[in-house]
RNA sequence: GGGCGAGUAGCUCAGUACGGAUAGAGCAUCAGCCUUCUAAGCUGAGGGUCAAGGGUUCAAAUCCCUUCCCGCCCGCCA
């Protein structure tokens, strides 16, 4: 007999063996609904009910005497696994798992599913688009944004193992001003080809660019600003940091910013160049589409190579460009302005999202306060070209055209925007889209000292933090394993480099900002995917010296509490990915894996299975050992990183 | 000023959705364990008014209120 979820038809005997006892043991009183848990301790049971606490206030009676009455009320004679119930505690009742049957369960599960062990499939499967990293195509992707594709990458592979349909969307960013910055300066240099790894490449030339445009920009408000001390101020100021970050990039990039300097300064007007470059891109005209298709592209690549190294694919590149140059975006702009909610200021429309909010009856529904007063949102610039959050709403409601539900994993710093859009899909009457789209919000990864800034330059890429992870791992197994060959320690270093970022950055709980440090990232320690993974290691090489299958295992043997804790824990998976995955908590598959690779350290260390005190009893333990290497696994590969057989 | 998120051991964090039994890890510190299945490991010690105060409850880190502190947002940026 084999169960997707072993633990669920525990919970489900109990469930049902204790409603029996209720409706016997108290007929009268409406049946109260029963809630399990699992206990604190292996010395209280499998699983308990806090039930007779609330029993007693309404029966007058005492927690402890109900316990004990239910208790011996329940007729276990008609369920496997229930070995015993018995009250405890101020009036718990606590149910034992007989343990040779679960075990036999549980094991004979894993064996059987085997890579699917765990990965309990929904009855309710849906279309979902998972929305996710998404960087403008500007500069290389650098450590904070990192977080973004981490935690999606994962989110989608968990929904898809529970058996959603399920496509990663990666939405470029490409009609911003910032890309005629980077696409101007591109210009400016005719179009050089890449000399390295084409992000990185086109990450300085957004940089430099920027930087003389905005030292150009400054220097004019300066002038302008001659009489009015306050605004002279601030200009000064901005100009100074500018120059200082000038200086940083003079010497970084001598040839880059020289030639880019000279070649801008034959504009009189950059910023306007720039302007209208925008403008023309936004008007479909071919040399504009051209140079920033091209661009962007360049850029793409070297993304579309950083992800490859960490596993992060994607289904469907989605360029926020074809929203503007067909009529999706104007078609929102028609309908929305047919709403009551849209207004003029200063000839501008802005969709008054407050008004949407209170006339539709949303703030309670979507949590807001009655005194949160939403900001209203721009839809349009003076000069007729569109704002971001404007094509974003194009752009959902084309998702919600392929999927019935999306997920965008966004920064939190952009909930406002967020929740404009989600309410001008109210307004434009796709409440149900509304309802179905979720912005995952994480916090953001910051450098000790100040905030990392793509246009200042300042920043730690992905790229760079992937190069040291695996140099320094490549250390690490030379110092530990000198013996091996290089090509082994370069195999090694690598996916030890790389699973450890990958689960330093899904470890966290996403509301948590993070200050980065190589340490904190780069940890071969207890709580990392290194140890998780060398523990998986552990169990295969046990298994590889065993050298043959476990017979006729007598489960009754394994019955050290650490055993016993190390079989629960086994059973526990599934639950945990269901949890993981409805609740959307990828960190928690980290900590399982921790949790798991931790206890069986204790065991390996405090139980010998190849040369356990008998044969019986050593076939016992490696059919646990055998389990607990693939749960690890699966729960490694759950969150992308490798699970090596030797480390 | 308003909104949102966070505050748990010296440091980094679990646990909070659904209140439940002694609040858990790791790092760092100290003391131990490699002629026995991989020491990227294990064992043990010390370390906590769960930001503060109040409330609800048989029961609060968890729910409610107030206050404090930190981060983010409140652009014709994205």
């Amino acid at each position: 007999m084999i169960a997707q979820n072993p633990y669920e038809l525990f919970r489900a005997e109990c469930q049902t063996a204790l409603a029996a006892a209720l409706a016997k043991s108290l007929p009268d009183i409406k049946q109260p609904t029963i809630v399990l848990k699992k206990t604190p301790n292996i010395d209280y049971g499998q699983l308990a009910t806090s039930l007779c606490f609330e029993l007693a206030k309404q029966l007058k009676q005492k927690p402890t005497d109900l316990a004990k009455q239910l208790s011996d009320a329940v007729d276990k004679s008609g369920f496997d696994l229930i070995e015993k119930v018995e009250p405890a505690g101020a009036g718990y009742i606590n149910f034992y798992v007989d343990f040779a049957k679960f075990s036999a369960l549980i094991f004979t599960s894993i064996k059987e599913l085997d890579k699917s062990y765990g990965f309990v499939k929904t009855d309710q499967p849906q279309k979902i688009i998972v929305e996710h990293t998404s960087v403008n195509p500007l500069h290389p992707i650098h450590i904070g944004q990192a977080r973004n594709p981490t935690i999606g990458d994962t989110i989608a592979r968990i929904l898809q193992l529970r058996g959603h349909n399920v496509s990663r969307h990666y939405y470029i960013d490409d009609v911003g001003r910032q890309s005629s910055v980077v696409a101007y300066g591109y210009a400016k240099l005719g179009k050089p080809k890449p000399t390295e790894k084409s992000d990185h490449f086109v990450g300085k030339i957004y940089t430099v660019t920027c930087c003389i445009v905005e030292i150009n920009r400054l220097k004019k408000l300066q002038a302008k600003a001659a009489d009015n001390p306050e605004e002279l101020a601030k200009a000064n100021k901005e100009l100074d940091e500018w120059v200082s970050i000038s200086a940083e990039l003079r010497e970084k990039y001598p040839v880059l910013f020289d030639t880019l300097l000279k070649k801008i300064s034959f504009d009189d007007d950059p910023e306007g160049e720039i302007s209208r470059l925008n403008r023309g891109y936004e008007d479909g005209q071919p040399a504009a589409k051209e140079l920033i298709r091209e661009v962007s592209d360049l850029c793409l690549d070297g993304f579309r190579a950083t992800m490859q190294r960490v596993g992060v694919t994607y289904d469907s590149w989605d360029w926020e460009s074809d929203f503007v140059w067909t009529p999706q975006v104007s078609e929102v702009m028609t309908k929305l302005q047919s709403t009551p909610f849209i207004f003029n200021e200063k000839g501008v429309q802005q969709f008054n999202a407050d008004k949407a909010a209170n006339t539709l009856n949303l703030k309670a529904k979507l949590g807001l306060s009655p005194n949160n007063e939403v900001p209203p949102l721009t839809l349009v610039r003076a000069d007729g070209t569109t704002l971001y959050t404007t094509r974003d709403i194009a752009y959902t409601i084309w998702k919600f055209r392929h999927a019935e539900k999306v997920i965008n994993v966004i920064g939190m710093e952009q909930s406002l925007a967020q929740l404009q859009l989600k309410l001008a899909l109210y307004a434009l009457g796709h409440g149900k889209d509304a309802d179905n789209l979720v912005h995952f919000a994480y916090n953001l990864v910051t450098l000790p000292g100040y905030k990392m800034s793509s246009r200042r330059g300042h920043y730690i890429t992905f790229d760079e933090v992937l190069d040291e992870a695996v140099r320094r791992a490549y250390e690490e197994v030379t110092k530990r394993s000198p013996m091996l060959s290089e090509a082994e320690k370069h195999n090694i270093a690598n996916f030890v480099g790389l699973g450890a970022v990958r689960y330093a950055l899904i470890d966290v709980d996403p509301g948590k900002p993070v200050v980065f440090t190589w340490e904190r990232v780069l940890n071969f320690e207890t709580n990392s995917a290194p140890y998780v993974q060398y523990t998986h290691a552990r169990a295969c090489s046990i298994i590889r010296k065993a050298g043959r299958e476990p017979e006729n295992v007598d489960y009754g043997l394994l019955a050290e509490k650490l055993e016993k804790e190390l079989i629960l824990n086994l059973a526990n998976f599934p639950d945990m990915f269901i949890e993981a995955t409805e609740y959307l908590k990828p960190a928690m598959i980290a900590d399982y894996a921790n949790a798991l690779a931790d206890k069986f350290n204790t065991f390996y260390n405090a139980y010998p299975v190849l040369k356990a005190d008998n044969p019986k009893l050593g076939d016992a333990r490696l059919a646990l050992t055998k389990a607990i290497q693939t749960v690890m696994r699966n729960t490694l590969n759950l969150v992308g990183v490798t699970a090596p057989e030797k480390m």
